[in-house]
DNA sequence: CGGAGGAATGTAAACGGTTACATTCCTCCG
DNA sequence: CGGAGGAATGTAACCGTTTACATTCCTCCG
């Protein structure tokens, strides 16, 4: 007697009363299929509860219909603090999912948590899927060249090394922190700014502190050494706990918002008032700021927008695998709330 | 002339001198091969670029290493707003990732924004895993019983119906709604209770509305028809626009903590001031509800161990399919801050 | 009425790995 | 010194689809 194993092509069509090949037409879409034939292969598939197998689809289409998103777990997997700094990613997710939904894509995600991982994971990513996105700093140069064969978006990624090899898409973050950092000197009068960054392995972290450092300086303002997070609100409280109250610059700017909000918290409850005693402002403009006390002032990035581009760019390359590499910049708004003294 | 076709287990065999099988081992981890002859496939795939094509090695070895992952769209594409309500979708994924990871699995995810679409997603989610889980709506009992071939857990789903058929988890949706309701009118007194239901297809929301039912018909007090949100601040806030001034009840119980945000947004901004004029409470814990202005009293239901529930429930019927099916209940825990009139 | 032409369907060879089984080649011991 | 035994490697069938090509069977027109 016969296992139960699931069934396949051939069951469909011996059951139908036809071949494998009608099956695989009716499954792909009933290209030049007499009606009865269709309903009746159909009604075969629903009687045997078919389910094609993905993998033997994909090995012979050379097309999974997936795309494959790598990023940094930026979270402690122990404790639970720092998933708030995975808001950002969230989004870009969601931006993915959407844009790849409507075009038969579903979206593979995987995280790295240990730096050293990145490639064994990236590999294996990418071995699934028509196209890999990797974000931040998962994209280290030498996955970048590992995976060439691969069409493969870089979100958020390095300044500029591999912009002339590989499709790119970030956000114009200099832009941004001009915008941001220009408004606290011209329209606030404030004269010392101090920077709170990100993690030193951020392309993101990187290119804003740099904006940061050019602005002050060329506004003759003095440059402190920077103060350093890892983008979560946990950072943010530990790095204003450490501050000394009676030498508070006049504004804080911080590499993100969930590290701004951090800073807020802390030193709201030490007293300080703000924007009173201290401006504090963010970046990337995600809704909890909204909510703070006072509402954040930040720079809104294009979070989704930044993953619907990053399947685009996949779209295209699986198109044509020789187009020229695209390194496309999201521009940025600054969104001016309370927390830099504005009302 | 040889194409430049992406290279596979026999170009790299030939370029070490070894047969496929010798590269297939060295994939699959080195079983039995000789330390030289490890590192020279090692090295031929390092040079070729080699990809493992992940279809082949699923259709062969019957495992794709891919757990998925269909939940509602909760968004609206057009505008953005909805998308706070996503946060709980958000923290699931996440607690599903990070239980795979460790064991080798990625996720594949796909939402569905057209109820009528969601059995031919959850069907092409699950022809490319090695199992599926079903969040809230997206997993009416039609879909269940046609992918019933495969692993599948239904995560904060129907009530009771599948409950024999199929693994679920979900929270005690009806002991945290107690618990803050008769904290309300235990500790608060509060007699004149309104509840802001979830859509009408949530099973979480059907869940809390009933519990919500049962604790005030129970205390002998008035159960008033409920209001009717989405899950999202934009709901919450049209809903509390439309409410009478004049006739706030004691307090608005909100199915989810987004539209308790929304509610007491936009109620503040009329000049009602919670909670003293009136109470508002949520469900979910998450983290923005400590922002807002009062923070928000609410229940925190454990979203990251729905996700990773989720996965060992797969990982168990994988091992054994014919396991009898779980139904798994994750406590809730009445989180009091200050919305619902405690200091 | 015969055959051209096209629509519907069937046949069978890939696709790129894995793995049961076969083979080779040592090592080591009686 | 012969052969047992085991480690390392090779051979080839198979996994479940898709698809190029072949076949069948109409329809329709000269």
């Amino acid at each position: 007697m016969e296992v139960d194993r699931s069934p396949t092509v051939h069951d469909v069509a011996r059951r139908a009363g036809v071949s494998t090949a009608t099956v695989s037409r009716a499954l792909s879409g009933g290209a030049k299929l007499s009606p009865a034939t269709l309903e009746r292969v159909q009604r075969a598939m629903q009687d045997l509860g078919y389910l094609p197998n993905g993998a033997a689809r994909g090995l012979t289409s050379r097309r999974t219909r997936v795309f494959a998103l790598c990023f940094p777990d930026l979270g402690d997997p122990e404790t639970d603090a720092g998933d708030d700094a995975m808001l950002y990613t969230d989004e870009v997710v969601r931006g993915m999912e959407r844009a790849a939904r409507g075009r038969g894509y579903a979206i593979l995600i995987g995280a790295v948590q240990d730096p050293e991982a990145t490639l064994e994971l990236a590999m294996s990513l990418a071995s699934r899927s028509d196209g890999i996105v990797l974000l931040g700093q998962t994209a280290p140069t030498s996955v970048i060249q590992r995976l060439k064969r691969l069409p493969m978006v870089v979100v958020a990624g390095r300044r500029d090394d591999d912009a002339s090899t590989v499709d790119q898409v970030r956000v114009d973050n200099a832009g941004g922190i001009t915008a941001l950092t220009r408004h606290l000197i011209d329209v606030h009068g404030h004269r010392e700014l101090l920077f709170l960054a990100g993690p030193a392995d951020s392309p993101d972290g990187g290119e804003r502190l740099d904006a940061f450092r050019t602005i002050v300086t060329a506004a003759g303002l003095p440059f402190h050494n920077p103060l350093r997070g890892d983008f979560t609100q946990h950072t943010g409280r530990i790095v204003a706990q450490s501050l000394h109250i009676e030498e508070l610059p006049d504004a804080i700017v911080c590499a993100n918002d969930q590290m701004a909000i951090g800073v807020i918290t802390a030193l709201r409850e030490r007293g300080v008032r703000i924007p009173r005693d201290v401006a504090v402002v963010g970046f990337d403009g995600i809704g909890v700021g909204r909510h703070v006390q006072p509402p954040l002032t930040t720079v809104r990035q294009p979070m989704q927008p930044l993953g619907a581009a990053a399947v685009s760019l996949l779209e295209r390359r699986l198109a044509n695998p020789a187009a020229e590499p695209e390194d496309l910049r999201l521009p940025t708004r600054l969104e001016v709330r309370a927390s830099c003294g504005c009302t």
